[in-house]
DNA sequence: CTAGTACCTGGAGTGAACTCCAAGTCAAGC
DNA sequence: GCTTGACTTGGAGTTCACTCCAGGTACTAG
């Protein structure tokens, strides 16, 4: 498979397909004779995993690191369990932080759509609703502040 | 309150709260006479919705032009309505992808914990077990291709 | 009044993750 | 063999979100 045909496959560019070969976050693709890039199955495979774990937001840093311990062998399987646990860590965690930015959004939204419904602000909330912050829990301001 | 003392609250740099004000990501904050900040109440509301839409992920972007329009007053809400939806959207699609992301994670790292546990590699499936991606499903290798 | 510390501004610098470019190589059609 | 278009590399440029810095101002203790 040309290069070409896999940025067209997982809608992404050449360029970022060859960098993430460059900085070793996918072990060096299978080439023709000729030095052209020829993606085996083993090859997509790594793309995808890239791809996966980029677009979740994980660093690039922590897909190098396992790539270059995957590529020492057997022996640093243990050091890969660890790397794995560490950024699914990382991802329950950023995971909890939206799920309490859409709680607030949520919120917020309701109180615009009545807002846009009755062409009338109603509220009197000052903008904090708690936010994951240790701090969240703060009292309610004294006037009809109307900002959300 | 101080910058120092809201940089505290918040464990965020003196320098990020002066650059979120700068760029207009928050409004502009209460001064003394002298010209120091002196964050009042709705002041750190801004600061902590600031705060939440950020570690989220949203783009400083699209947080500056609520601020924008929040100024412009009241005949701004429905726009208010439909920015605060599409960032809803966006958290909710990034939300997908990373539970996509940790449910492959935590199908490596169960395979991972067995091969630690008995000292062998048992698998033999190719890097991919779907992620998100149009292509997932695809055929296993013919081989005892080891990575994951 | 002075020393010292906290704060101010505008602007430059940084790191992450691409993205673009120039100059050259490879391969398919005529 | 020659043209045309896709591919190659190394390196420079871009964007985002800070982060740092220099030179100056404001409050606080002695």
């Amino acid at each position: 498979m040309t290069i070409k045909e896999v940025s067209e496959k997982y809608d992404i560019s050449q360029d970022t397909l060859r960098y993430y070969e460059r900085v070793g976050m996918i072990p060096p693709v299978t080439r023709t004779a000729g030095g052209i890039r020829d993606y085996q199955e083993a090859d997509l495979g790594w793309v995808e995993l890239a791809i996966c774990m980029r677009s979740a937001g994980l660093a690039v840093e922590s897909m190098i690191e396992y790539v270059r311990l995957y590529q020492e062998g057997d022996s640093t399987i243990p050091a890969r369990l660890q790397l794995l646990e560490e950024q699914r860590r990382i991802l329950k965690e950023q995971k909890a932080q939206i799920e309490t930015t859409i709680e607030r959004l949520d919120y917020k939204i309701s109180r615009y759509a009545i807002a846009v419904e009755t062409g009338k602000l109603t509220w009197d909330e000052a903008a904090a609703e708690a936010c994951g912050n240790t701090d969240a829990k703060r009292q309610r301001t004294d006037a009809g502040d109307k900002k959300l």
